[in-house]
DNA sequence: CGTAATACG
């Protein structure tokens, strides 16, 4: 089974630059997408294609913003929208799709650099969703990707030391990443390659992507009893359309 | 610099 993640930066704008094409060529059967920015009601055009279902969670408070979504080609049990804490529902964060072997959720984490409230919102996010997330692992194994909007340690950036009071690489927001792995979450790229200079966002300014000047911010995660399942985890770092590549994960179902 | 609406990342 073949997993990706991908924050499109607007589904409208990739959609003119090669999105339904990687989705055709990805042999992927769910691929989970953040900061679609479809305004609700808009979901219909960008309806079912090349084999693939649509589902999408829209941002009700801010036009334009955030969204997740996902294009998926193995029908999930069932589908569910935003974190139970009524305090983080609206801005279109988290799908969950759930399959008979898992629970398949892709989150766009909020982004902490806007102010203080941005941030302390992001915290709380983190805090409520590995709730969310330990909830529903009493069921089933769990699958995480997304857009964590943080760099987990000093090899998952470029430049660690310039940003050390920024947010994406605060203590605070590594540490909560410390926390989440101290759960048993595994973060599958680093099973496979344990050096640095592999990222997943590059500033659209300063020429930082020709310059590979990146942070790896987008991840998938699984809880550790489906560890013995992941085969392969990868970055698509040739892939543009976005200022984030996909990030991919093989899973042996058996 | 870029998306999509004039804010946000």
């Amino acid at each position: 089974m073949i997993l990706h993640s991908w924050n499109v930066n607007g589904l409208r704008a990739v959609a003119g630059k090669g999105f339904f094409e990687w989705l055709s060529a990805s042999d992927s059967d769910v691929a989970g997408l953040q900061e679609t920015k479809i305004q609700p009601g808009h979901e219909a055009d960008f309806g079912e294609v090349q084999g693939y279902r649509p589902s999408f969670v829209s941002c009700t408070v801010k036009k334009g913003y955030s969204g997740v979504g996902a294009y998926y080609r193995r029908e999930p049990l069932a589908v569910n929208a935003e974190l139970p804490d009524p305090r983080f529902r609206g801005e279109g964060r988290l799908l969950h799709l759930e399959y008979p072997e898992f629970h398949f959720l892709t989150v766009y984490f909020p982004n902490g650099q806007r102010g203080q409230d941005r941030l302390d919102y992001k915290m709380g996010y983190y805090e409520a969703f590995l709730a969310h997330a330990q909830e529903l692992r009493r069921t089933k194994p769990i699958v995480v990707c997304g857009d964590f909007n943080t760099a987990h340690t000093e090899l998952d950036l470029k430049n660690p030391k310039s940003n050390e009071k920024t947010s994406g690489f605060l203590p605070e927001e590594r540490a909560w990443l410390d926390r989440f792995t101290a759960h048993g979450y595994v973060d599958c790229f680093r099973l496979f390659e344990q050096g640095g200079g592999h990222y997943t966002w590059w500033d659209y300014r300063f020429q930082a992507r020709s310059r590979n000047v990146g942070w790896r911010i987008d991840y998938f995660y699984v809880s550790d009893e489906l560890r013995p399942r992941v085969k392969r985890a990868w970055i698509e770092s040739q892939v543009t359309g976005s200022d984030h590549c996909p990030v991919g994960l093989e899973l042996d179902l058996g």
